[in-house]
DNA sequence: CGTATTTGACCCGCGC
DNA sequence: GCGCGGGTCAAATACG
C-alpha cells in the first residue's frame, strides 16, 4: 500500500512527514475500501454466478437481479459524476468569467479615477489660492492612509490649535522641506476629501500598485503633515492659501469612537501612548482620560478614554489625528479599522455638503449594514439631533463615528436610541454596531485584548437588509488575515465601484431611510464602493482580529513601565481601578501600550479634572 | 535620575 | 460680557 510506504518514509524523517502519510494512507484506505466494495459488487457476482449457476437457478436468479441492480447505481452513479463534472467546469467558467468582469470593472474605475485626478491636478495647481471654487466641481477622494509613504514631515508645535479655526482649516505646506523619510504604514484618521491631485506619484511600499487607493494615500502625504494641534499661525497662513481645496468644511476632524467591553483602563491598541490630561466630563462621573501617541514625538494622535456611565465595563475610545509614523502592525489593525470608520464618515459628511449630491437626510446618512455590521454616517450636524439630542458642542467640528463593539443588547440599543446620558465623549453622529443581540462579536477582556465572537452572530437588527456579503462566508474567519490582507481590502474600497447603490439601512428608530440613489462623482462612488463593499467588514474584522493575534501573548516588561498603578478610587467602577496593565508587547517596545486608569483617583477625584471654576475659582 | 502620571490652571469656543 | 465645558499645558509627584 502506497500510504503504508509512504508511512515508513516518513518514519526515518520528519514526524510531520509521517503524520501526512499517515492521513494520506487512512484516506487512501478508505478508498480502496470504497473501490474493494465498488468492485465487489461488480466483479463478485459475476464469479458467483459461476458457482451457483451450477447448483441453485434461485440463487442465480436473485444473484443476477441484483447484478442488474447494481449495473444500473454504476451507471446512475458514473451519469451523475459525470453531471458534477460538468456542472463543475460550467461553475468554473461562471467563476472565470466574474473574475474578469471584476477586473475590468476595476480598471474602468480606476481609469476614471486617474482621469478626475488629472483634471484636479491641473486646475489645482492653476487656481490654488481659489481653491473653495474649485472644490465644488474636483473630485473628492476617499484616503484611508493605508500604506506606506514616503516622506512625513515633522509636525508642528503644540499651541497652534486657535489659529486653525482661522485659517479654514488649511494644511500647512511649509514644512515639507523637513521631512522624516520614513517608510511604513501610515494609516490614521485623517481621511479627507480633496481633489485628488495625482496619481501619478507611484507610491512605494505596500500599496504600490497602481490603485485608487494608492493615488489617494499619494494625494494624502502632505495631509500626513496636519498636526492635531494645528500649527501656529505662520504655518497656517500658508497652510490657508496653499493647499488643501478639499478643506472645505474649516472644522471637520473626524474622531472614531471604539466602544467596547473592557476590563482595562484602556484598549490595548498597539499604540504607545501617554497620558497628558483627565477631566470630568458632563454626564458622566467617570473622568475622561486625555492620551497622546507617543510611538513617535510628534504624532498628533489623540485619543481619549473614558468609561461607560450606564455600563462600566464598557470602555470608549476616541481617536483623532493621523499618525505620522511607522505603526507596529498591532497599531495598524486598530488605525485602520479607525481609518476606514472615519472616512465613512467623511465621506458621507462631506457629500452631505456637497449639495449637489445628496438631499440632506440621505447625505447625512449613508447607513449600511455589513454582515450586521451597522453603520450610521452622518457627518452633517443637522443629524445630530437624532442621534444625540443633548450632544454638546463638537458635533460640527468633531464629527464622529462610533464603533460599537459592546455586545449588550441594553447598551446598544441605548446607543442607537441617542440616549443622552449615552455620549461618552462627543455627540457621536454615527455609529457603528458591532454588537450582536445575542453574542459577542468582540470585546476588549481581561488585559484589554480584544476577543472577537464568531461570525454567526446575529446582526443588531435581523430585520436589516444584509447587504454587501456575497460570497464571504466568514467574519471571524479573518483574524489570520495579514496586514497585507487588509491593506488590499482596503484598497479594494477604493477600488471597486459601488454598482450597488448604497444599501437602505433603517436606522435604530427605523424611522428614516436612506434613499438608494446613484452617487454621481467619485466621492459617492468611493463612499459607496466603501460602504457596500463586503471587504469592509471583514477588513475590520481583520484588523480587530490582528489585535487579538499580536496582542494576545502580550507580557509585561519592556522598555518602559506602563503599570498602572492606583492610589484608590471615588467609587467609579472600584473594579477596574485595582487593575494593572503591562501591556508591552515582548518583541517590539513600541507596542507598549497601556495608559493609566481614566478614572479619578481617591485624591483627584473630581478636583482632579482641571478647571473646575466653581472649585478652584 | 529619567520618565510617566497626576492635577490644578489656563485657554478657547460657544451659548445665553 | 459672562459662565460653562472641552481640551491642553506644565509643575508637581510618583515610580522604577
Amino acid at each position: 500500500m502506497e500510504a503504508a510506504t509512504l508511512g515508513r518514509h516518513g518514519h526515518g524523517g520528519l514526524v510531520k512527514e509521517e503524520k501526512i502519510a499517515d492521513n494520506s494512507k487512512a484516506t487512501t484506505d478508505h478508498y480502496e475500501e470504497g473501490c474493494k466494495e465498488e468492485d465487489f459488487a461488480v466483479q463478485v457476482p459475476s464469479n458467483t454466478t459461476g458457482i451457483e449457476s451450477s447448483s441453485m437457478e434461485r440463487d442465480s436468479m436473485v444473484s443476477s437481479s441484483s447484478r442488474k441492480e447494481q449495473d444500473e447505481q454504476l451507471v446512475s452513479t458514473r451519469a451523475e459524476m459525470g453531471e458534477v463534472r460538468e456542472e463543475n467546469q460550467r461553475l468554473k467558467m461562471y467563476l472565470d468569467r466574474i473574475m474578469k468582469d471584476y477586473q475590468t470593472l476595476q480598471m474602468q474605475f480606476y481609469g476614471i479615477v486617474q482621469h478626475e485626478a488629472k483634471k484636479s491636478t491641473t486646475t489645482s495647481e492653476a487656481i490654488s489660492k481659489n481653491h473653495q471654487q474649485e472644490t465644488d466641481q474636483e473630485a473628492e477622494l476617499i484616503s484611508l492612509r493605508l500604506g506606506s509613504f514616503s516622506s512625513i514631515t515633522n509636525y508642528y508645535p503644540k499651541k497652534d490649535e486657535k489659529n486653525k479655526a482661522s485659517s479654514d482649516h488649511g494644511k500647512e505646506t511649509s514644512s515639507t522641506t523637513d521631512h522624516q523619510v520614513e517608510e511604513g504604514l501610515a494609516l490614521g484618521l485623517d481621511c479627507k476629501f480633496e481633489p485628488s491631485k495625482s496619481s501619478g506619484a507611484t507610491d512605494q511600499g505596500p500599496l504600490s500598485n497602481p490603485s485608487p487607493a494608492s493615488s489617494f494615500e499619494e494625494t494624502n502625504k502632505e495631509e500626513a503633515r496636519e498636526t492635531w494641534p494645528p500649527p501656529n499661525k505662520s504655518l497656517t497662513a500658508k497652510r490657508s492659501t496653499d493647499d488643501e481645496v478639499s478643506q472645505q468644511s474649516p472644522a471637520k476632524k473626524a474622531r472614531v469612537s471604539v466602544r467596547a467591553r473592557c476590563d482595562t483602563p484602556t484598549m490595548n491598541d498597539g499604540c504607545q501612548w501617554r497620558k497628558y490630561g483627565q477631566k470630568i466630563a458632563k454626564g458622566n462621573p467617570c473622568p475622561r482620560a486625555y492620551y497622546r501617541c507617543t510611538v513617535a514625538p510628534s504624532c498628533p494622535v489623540r485619543k481619549q478614554v473614558q468609561r461607560c456611565a450606564d455600563d462600566m465595563s464598557i470602555l470608549t475610545t476616541t481617536y483623532e489625528g493621523t499618525h505620522n509614523h511607522p505603526l507596529p502592525i498591532s497599531a495598524t489593525a486598530m488605525a485602520s479599522t479607525t481609518s476606514a470608520a472615519a472616512s465613512m464618515l467623511l465621506s458621507a459628511s462631506t457629500t452631505s455638503s456637497s449639495r449637489s449630491v445628496l438631499n440632506p437626510l440621505s447625505a447625512t446618512t449613508t447607513p449600511a449594514d455589513l454582515h450586521g455590521l451597522n453603520f450610521y454616517l452622518s457627518g452633517n450636524s443637522n443629524l445630530k439631533q437624532f442621534y444625540l439630542p443633548n450632544a454638546p458642542l463638537s458635533s460640527t467640528s468633531h464629527p464622529t463615528i462610533t464603533l460599537d463593539l459592546t455586545s449588550n443588547p441594553s447598551s446598544s440599543s441605548l446607543f442607537n436610541k441617542f440616549s443622552p446620558n449615552y455620549p461618552p465623549l462627543y455627540s457621536s453622529s454615527t455609529s457603528l454596531n458591532f454588537g450582536s443581540s445575542e453574542s459577542n462579536l468582540m470585546s476588549w477582556s481581561n488585559n484589554g485584548f480584544l476577543s472577537y465572537g464568531t461570525s454567526n452572530s446575529q446582526p443588531y437588527n435581523n430585520s436589516r437588509t444584509q447587504i454587501g456579503n456575497l460570497s464571504l462566508g466568514r467574519q471571524s474567519g479573518t483574524s489570520t488575515s495579514t496586514m497585507q490582507q487588509q491593506n488590499n481590502v482596503f484598497q479594494n474600497f477604493l477600488q471597486k465601484n459601488g454598482n450597488n447603490a448604497v444599501p437602505h439601512n433603517p436606522r435604530p428608530q427605523g424611522s428614516i431611510l436612506l434613499p438608494q440613489q446613484a452617487l454621481p462623482d467619485t466621492l459617492a462612488a468611493a463612499t459607496k464602493a466603501i460602504t457596500a463593499d463586503p471587504s469592509f467588514q471583514s477588513a475590520l474584522a481583520a484588523a480587530l482580529s490582528t489585535i487579538i493575534g499580536t496582542q494576545g501573548n502580550h507580557g509585561g516588561g519592556g522598555g518602559g513601565s506602563y503599570v498602572q498603578t492606583t492610589k484608590g478610587n471615588n467609587g467609579c467602577a472600584s473594579s477596574y481601578l485595582n487593575r494593572t496593565t503591562s501591556n508591552l508587547q515582548p518583541g517590539n517596545s513600541m507596542f507598549a501600550s497601556s495608559s493609566s486608569l481614566p478614572f479619578s483617583n481617591s485624591k483627584s477625584g473630581s478636583a482632579s479634572s482641571g478647571d473646575h471654576r466653581e472649585q478652584t475659582n
